[in-house]
DNA sequence: AACTGTCCCTGCAAGC
DNA sequence: TGCTTGCAGGGACAGT
């Protein structure tokens, strides 16, 4: 699942190929990619064109063309992009393809599966109608300011259950379920401990927690999974698997205590793996409401 | 304001 | 072997 780390890689690696690329073909097979447009919109919207900047902002990728216009990428669960020669075959569940000119002709394919994913064009001017969900992005804590009292203020202003208060991307964007298992393991604070009630040393292992493993996940390159799709734009995997602490490994010996059996919990179809034991309920949590599922 | 469940979708694994 | 079922999850949304 691309969070922030890799969505982050893989804005570097479009930084590294399109950028001053034109634009000399595009194709459009997948209906529900650009649903938010139209096929003919993406299409007409990219031809011609050339990149000229790739921002992220959380999980949302951004590219700038000389057009004007931007094209917004989400790759949600399943999506991908990849740089394929232009010999190499189209992956299956290639939905849009754009073609750029230089020495030799190179495609970006958009890939996904499960069609979460989407490809926007759009009038950065009217983007508060066509994507209104960019505004509400909250802080992203690699590209934004984010220092310990700017997480103080987000937390203390809310009574929320942690985690689901660290996947809220209109607080703060750009981490998803592994990483915030990773993050609230490594900082010692549990899942469903009461955001306004966290301790002063609780918010600041929070804090350098967030920071460090974010720019720990970027610097490998972003966690690539056993059954995940994710890997760079030249197909390359992450490394930051091999450094994961709880994401996945439910009713296994906590790897940092030695003591703990880490513990599965479930809210909406969404699962949380923590210890425990490191990382204790403090008094202000509600610990009862979740559905426990303990292996 | 905060939370819950539903939907969208495919690939894979487990169970029968 | 071949089916069915469940699960994975980001984010919008509706309902409480």
């Amino acid at each position: 699942m691309p969070e922030l780390p890799e969505v982050e890689t893989v804005r570097r690696g479009l930084a590294e190929t399109i950028l001053g690329r034109r634009v000399v073909d595009v194709v459009v097979t997948g209906a529900r990619t650009v649903r938010r447009t139209s096929p003919e919109a993406v299409f007409d919207g990219l031809m011609g064109t050339t990149p000229i900047a790739v921002r992220r902002r959380g999980k949302y990728l951004l590219v700038m063309l000389d057009s004007r216009e931007a094209v917004m990428i989400h790759l949600r669960m399943s999506g991908q992009l990849l740089w394929l020669e232009e010999h190499d075959a189209r992956p299956s569940h290639t939905h849009v393809a754009v073609t750029f000119d230089g020495e030799r002709r190179q495609t970006l394919a958009f890939v996904d599966p499960r069609t979460f994913g989407e490809v926007v064009v759009f009038d950065p001017e009217r983007a508060d109608v066509v994507l209104p969900e960019l505004a509400r992005l909250g802080v992203d804590p690699v590209a934004d300011p984010f220092d310990r009292a700017t997480l103080a203020a987000i937390v203390r202003g809310r009574s929320r259950l942690v985690k689901p208060l660290l996947l809220d991307q209109h607080v703060i964007a750009g981490i998803g379920n592994i990483y915030a298992d990773e993050i609230l393991h490594a900082a010692k604070v549990h899942p469903e401990a009461l955001s306004s009630r966290l301790s002063g040393a609780a918010v600041t292992r929070l804090h350098t927690c967030i920071v460090r493993i974010l720019d720990d996940a970027v610097a490998a390159r972003g966690s690539t999974l056993v059954d995940a799709r994710y890997v760079d734009l030249m197909g390359e995997s992450g490394s930051y698997q091999t450094r994961h602490r709880v994401y996945g490994r439910a009713g296994l010996r906590c790897l940092t205590c030695g003591r703990g059996i880490l513990r599965h919990l479930r809210w909406s179809g969404r699962s949380t793996v923590f210890c425990p034991v490191c990382q204790r309920l403090p008094g202000g949590g509600r610990g009862q409401r979740a559905i426990r599922i303990t292996p």
